[in-house]
RNA sequence: GGCUCGGUAGCUCAGUCGGUAGAGCAGAGGAUUGAAAAUCCUUGUGUCGGCGGUUCAAUUCCGUCCCGAGCCA
């Protein structure tokens, strides 16, 4: 049975808008608002990641912000965990705005992971080990290649990151990845609130002059002090600070690069990072995509149509 | 003014013992199922600073001029 609950998602690239369109959302329809970025849900990243300030979290109640742990790493499955078990504990008839940049989250929540459990340690590290080395990597994929032909057509010989998760789902499931995929489209289960998918997008240039703005704000605001301080508690190796905005900072830091550097290649990479977003984002079909600048009305429109639709029952009295 | 080293793709540079040139980065496109703001793939014709000379052939050798850096005056 499904949930009247109805559950916006709005995406786009960073940079792009979102919070804050999510948040006059939230604001006009009473709505909650979830987190789907992969950096905004940790503690103590908050300048890089361009989290909402603590006078908009305010405004309306966001949840899955701000709550793992310093050092801590979060992975898709464990925040698909998070999200269920947050949503299922919202008020039934308000809406849930789900905000963020994160495509592959998003597809976890939507799609749903793989039922597979959390990888050994010793395998995982094991996998590392061999791929530390261009023979022990080839051999990797050699043997890859003949366990699984299939799934070794789509992952590249040097996608080292893609090479090891398989061959560690290999040693830890005794199974190959085609196998978990093919159980996994029996088992998929449909995502289980009505949902409506609302994407922003910009002009390129104008995206830029956007980036560059929040980037200089950023570097006012203190993004340098902030890696420092985490670099003074022994973060240093967090893998959450090799995202855009952090890992330049380290570089400059380490290697004494000059401001004007940091400057240019946070936006610099930090574009890269939106183009990869649009890419990711533009494949769904099911997004209705708006314009930035002039598009929030039409939006906003389409998710009153839709939430009233999804709110079954009682009528009710927007309390504010 | 003299000497030295540079001037090659948007940037940093490699190279051609004379047969018109190639890496990294940027840019563009794409992939993506437990690190995803990560990771990976595809994509490189540019008066090789200008003008002359030698040569079948010069970006490469020679001369000269221009520009930059340094050293000596």
């Amino acid at each position: 049975m499904k949930s009247s609950k109805p559950v916006v998602f709005i995406v786009g690239a960073t940079a792009s808008g979102k919070s804050q369109w999510a948040l006059d959302m939230a604001q006009d329809l009473s709505g909650l608002i979830v987190n789907c970025d992969s950096i905004q849900l940790y503690r103590s990243l908050d300048i890089g990641a361009a989290k909402p300030s603590g006078a908009e979290l305010a405004m309306v109640p966001h949840y899955l912000y701000d709550y793992v742990p310093e050092g801590a790493t979060m992975t898709a499955g464990n925040y698909s965990r998070d999200f269920f078990s947050c949503v299922e504990k919202l008020p039934q008839e308000k809406p849930v705005f789900v905000v963020g940049g994160t495509g592959f989250y998003f597809q976890a929540i939507e799609k749903g992971m793989y039922p597979v459990r959390q990888t050994p340690p010793a395998i995982q590290q094991e996998i590392a080990e061999i791929l530390k080395t261009k023979e022990g990597a080839a051999k990797l994929y050699d043997e890859f290649q003949r366990i699984d032909p299939e799934a070794a057509q789509k992952i590249h010989a040097r996608d080292f990151y893609r090479l090891g998760r398989a061959m560690e789902l290999i040693r830890a499931e005794g199974k190959t990845v085609t196998q978990i995929q093919k159980e996994f489209a029996e088992s998929q289960a449909p995502f289980p609130f009505p949902l409506l998918k609302v994407g922003l997008r910009w002009d390129r240039e104008v995206l830029r002059e956007r980036v560059k703005r929040r980037t200089q704000k950023m570097l006012e605001d203190g993004l340098v002090q902030e890696v420092e301080s985490l670099l003074a508690r022994g973060l240093g190796e967090w893998s959450a600070l090799q995202s855009v905005g952090y890992k330049e900072v380290l570089q400059y830091l380490r290697e004494k690069k000059s401001s004007h550097w940091l400057f240019e290649t946070i936006v610099q990479n930090t574009m890269g990072l939106a183009k990869r977003q649009r890419t990711w984002f533009q494949r769904d079909t099911g997004i209705h995509w708006f314009d930035g600048a002039t598009g929030y009305a039409g939006a906003s429109d389409l998710v009153k149509k839709f939430t009233k639709d999804h709110q079954t029952g009682l009528l009710k009295e927007s309390r504010g």
